[in-house]
DNA sequence: CGCTTCGGACACTCAACGCA
DNA sequence: GCGTTGAGTGTCCGAAGCGT
């Protein structure tokens, strides 16, 4: 029983607690309370805050931790009279009962296969170790030859190597339609994938390669899969003896408790799945709606025999649909309080998820399970929480073999599909991921040979398919993920260098400004001819693939130029330059909340809210400090004062704060710039005149000149801003187009409301001389004026605050890409 | 004397098994 | 499918030992 012990979860239970100590009467057994272990058996299921209470009398069902361990009875009060006494914690288990270990005996069979699996095992051994003792039923087999692996990376490996191929875009390698000449110099780079009833293994060609002959002996071996898992379970298996071990990452114990109760009533479910249908599918293209939903639908009709794997999908997509809503139309729609259901379906995900052993899992649902709800629990949880466990993710996909692309290991159309869906999705995970920690992704291009999914809609495929469907000319369901991750590539191309010395690292540090927008060209070209000239702008998923695309693209041109990815920190930037980067940002801000906020796209702003323009923001804000006065100047401050009211507060507290901070430094440096430049155009306007903004000039002293960061500013109205109509304006179709970027103009949102706001005025499309009107406070270049002084309160911070391994620097890892 | 440790009795649960 | 069996699990009595 003992050993036991430790089994049990250290979540508190909140009941009425008493502070006195009472002896336990010595009462014989026979008279043992009659309420003592109603022990709860593995059917029960009630929330976890107060699972293991006794609802009518407050007591605890079970003992304490501490009166277990020591063998003494417990009052089950909290903290009980024992742990009250002792002034120790008072740890109450979860509920349930540990899993009971098999009665049965150990199958001779099994045995039988262990030793001969041994006996190879140890024969290996032999040519390695002569001390070994004499096997058994020793198996000659000769020395095997190992040899090193080699990085993959070719001799010739040039900047070229980089760009895509002209004939197919950029993607090269990763192009579906790869000519089957190619597939033969493959297979000896393949391992062996065993797919079957959903679930699938992999192991690597490193393994097999290294065998000789006689060692075929133990791959019939592990190929034998005749026996029962029911009897005994393989790795993944749900009753699999590890799989009990595996709540330790959740914090809780028992994970036999039914999760019946957690589901929603079964009227609700459709409900749910039309929420995840709507709001989180069209942009995480992960599962095929029609076959998923039948499994859905059939997983609800009865609630008591759901599959473990299928009760992990469904209670993500109930947590997914959640995560979409606001607080409102979550009352409205599922008649739950969002923070509520969040709590408890998140709980149940993750209990679903040590009930099917994830960590253990062979099924590809679970795993698509663990993808969407990482991917939407980065939307409330910024600790290192998805990070790490993208990780394991990652270690998962490959150990089922997803990193390697299904058709050359002959899998059929849609199972090939549904494993490049998972894997593209996996590595845009990596990437955010690893951004918000600062780190690199754990995903390097040369691990993985998976092609990108076919640019099709769900209706084109389905699970009885023989042959790969055609993919469509222009938008499909898939084409925002293709997008995204078409963009991928180039953003770790553009950004990544691995440690130490290599053909990568040098390639890397090697390219040039103009290498890299020839890249980000070359993209654009691509991005243009394949999916977005084939955009209606009316379709609003095409609109957000499209403005998206779009956003990225600036984004990397603004990478590109960035200070933080220049020696000189920017300083030798010519103006023209700064001035496009200026302008490019602000529209990066504003597109980015227009995302967010327009409401044809609301229901992804979700997705789209865990992007915050850091890069951006900086830049402007570090302008603004240079730039006080002037119609682009003034329309910047209105972006970043709503970007600082909504962003800010949701940020600040979490890790992402870090660089917060800093920034909001910075922001009291600008805004008390933009005063004295205010002041100053009051007093000496440049036309002679007292100026529009003359009369606005309302400034009150208080917050705004104490330097103070932490008051709040958010009252503080800026002059410029009120009656300048350019304030008034929204991003504009064509506004880059003045900057003669390489890039597509940013198209009108299918809800035209906004647009018409501007009276279909070109207000941001400024003509080029209105930046001379923009007055810098200094005529020498001190434009990058609070940039180094925002890059050492980050470095501070980082290095006060939570460990932040790489930071900003100059390989761009700072910044959010998608 | 107060307190802790721990062997072991007892109650409860449920997997395995036999039987109809 | 159902009843029985018995091993696994949880609780806690009470003897033994230790410290003050």
């Amino acid at each position: 029983m003992a050993q036991f012990d430790d089994d049990f979860s250290t979540s508190p239970v909140e009941t009425n607690s008493s502070g006195t100590f009472a002896m336990p009467t010595t009462t014989p057994n026979s008279s043992r309370e009659p309420s003592d272990p109603p022990t709860t058996n593995g059917k029960q299921s009630t929330p976890p805050a107060n699972c293991a209470a006794n609802a009518s009398s407050g007591l605890n069902a079970r003992s304490c931790t501490t009166c277990r361990k020591r063998k003494v009875k417990c009052d089950k009060r909290h903290p009980c009279s024992n742990c009250n006494r002792a002034a120790i914690e008072c740890i109450f288990p979860g509920p349930g009962r540990a899993p009971r270990r098999s009665r049965k005996p150990p199958d001779t069979e099994l045995l039988a296969r262990l030793r001969r699996l041994e006996g190879v095992v140890q024969s290996l051994g032999k040519g390695i170790d002569e001390e070994t003792e004499p096997v058994n039923e020793p198996v000659e087999v000769p020395k095997v030859e190992y040899e090193p692996v080699q990085p993959s990376a070719p001799d010739n490996f040039k900047v070229e190597d980089i760009r895509p191929p002209k004939n197919c875009g950029m993607i090269g390698r990763y192009e579906p339609n790869r000519a089957d000449g190619e597939t033969g110099s493959m297979t000896k780079e393949f391992g062996r994938l065993k797919v079957e009833n959903g679930k699938s293994r992999y192991v690597s060609n490193k393994f097999w390669n290294s065998m000789s002959e006689e060692v075929a002996e133990m791959r019939d071996i592990l190929d034998d899969d005749t026996e029962d898992e029911d009897d005994y379970p393989s790795p993944g298996s749900a009753s699999s003896a590890s799989a009990n071990h595996q709540s330790f990452i959740f914090s809780f114990s028992s994970t036999i408790l039914s999760l019946r109760n957690f589901h929603p009533p079964p009227a609700q479910i459709p409900t749910y799945w039309a929420i995840f249908k709507t709001n989180v599918d069209p942009v995480i293209k992960l599962l095929h709606i029609p076959h998923h939903g039948k499994m859905i639908s059939q997983a609800s009709l009865d609630l008591d025999h759901v599959s473990k794997p299928t009760e992990v999908l469904m209670f993500t997509i109930y947590f997914a649909a959640v995560t979409t809503l606001s607080n409102d139309d979550c009352i409205v729609q599922l008649g739950l309080e969002k923070p509520a259901a969040l709590r408890k379906y998140r709980f149940a995900v993750e209990q679903a998820l040590a009930r099917a052993g994830f960590l253990n899992t062979q099924e590809l649902l679970v795993l698509q399970s663990v993808l969407l709800f990482l991917t939407c629990v980065r939307r409330s949880d910024d600790t290192r929480y998805v990070w790490t466990l993208t990780g394991l993710l990652i270690r998962l996909a490959q150990g089922l073999g997803i990193h390697r692309d299904g058709q050359q290991f002959g899998l059929s159309p849609f199972e090939t599909e549904m494993r490049r869906r998972l894997w593209w999705q996996i590595s845009s995970l990596d990437t955010r991921a690893s951004e918000d920690q600062g780190t690199d992704p754990s995903i390097a291009e040369q691990s993985f040979d998976t092609k990108f999914p076919l640019n099709i809609n769900d209706e084109d495929i389905d699970p009885g398919m023989k042959d790969m469907p055609t993919e469509h000319e222009g938008a499909t369901e898939m084409t925002f993920d293709l997008i995204r991750y078409s963009m991928g590539i180039t953003v770790r191309r553009l950004s990544y260098a691995p440690p130490g010395e290599g053909h990568c690292r040098t390639m890397n540090a090697s390219l040039s400004i103009e290498d890299k927008e020839h890249m980000i060209e070359d993209l654009h070209q691509y991005l243009e001819k394949k999916y977005l000239s084939h955009c209606d702008m009316n379709v609003p998923l095409h609109w957000v693939a499209a403005t998206v695309a779009r956003l990225i693209l600036a984004k990397m041109w603004l990478v590109v130029h960035h200070p933080f990815s220049r020696s000189d920190a920017g300083a030798g930037l010519p103006q023209e330059t700064k001035d496009r980067l200026f302008r490019t940002s602000i529209e990066v801000i504003e597109f980015s909340r227009l995302l967010e906020t327009e409401k044809t796209t609301l229901r992804w702003g979700w997705l789209f809210r865990t992007y915050v323009q850091w890069h951006a923001i900086a830049f402007v804000i570090s302008q603004l400090c240079t730039r006080t006065i002037g119609p682009e100047v003034d329309k910047a401050w209105m972006v970043i004062e709503v970007v600082f009211d909504d962003w800010g507060g949701t940020v600040t507290s979490n890790q992402r704060g870090m660089l917060w901070k800093p920034l909001r430094k910075l922001m009291v440096k600008a805004r008390a710039e933009r005063l004295k430049a205010l002041e100053k155009q009051a007093r000496f306007p440049l036309d002679g005149s007292l100026g529009p903004t003359t009369s606005l000039f309302n400034l009150t002293p208080g917050p705004m000149s104490t330097g103070d960061p932490s008051l709040d500013y958010s009252t503080f109205e800026m002059p410029g801003l009120v009656t300048d109509p350019v304030s008034a304006s929204t991003p504009d179709s064509n506004s880059l187009s003045g900057l003669q970027l390489p890039f597509v103009p940013f198209a009108q949102p299918p809800s035209t409301d906004i647009m018409n706001a501007t009276n279909g005025t070109d207000q941001w499309n400024l003509d080029p001389s209105v930046f001379s009107q923009d007055r810098l406070i200094e005529e020498n270049d001190m434009s990058w004026t609070g940039w180094d002084d925002m890059i050492k309160d980050y470095q501070m911070e980082t290095e006060n605050g939570q460990s932040h391994p790489t930071g900003p620097q100059q390989d761009g890892n700072l910044m959010s890409w998608w």
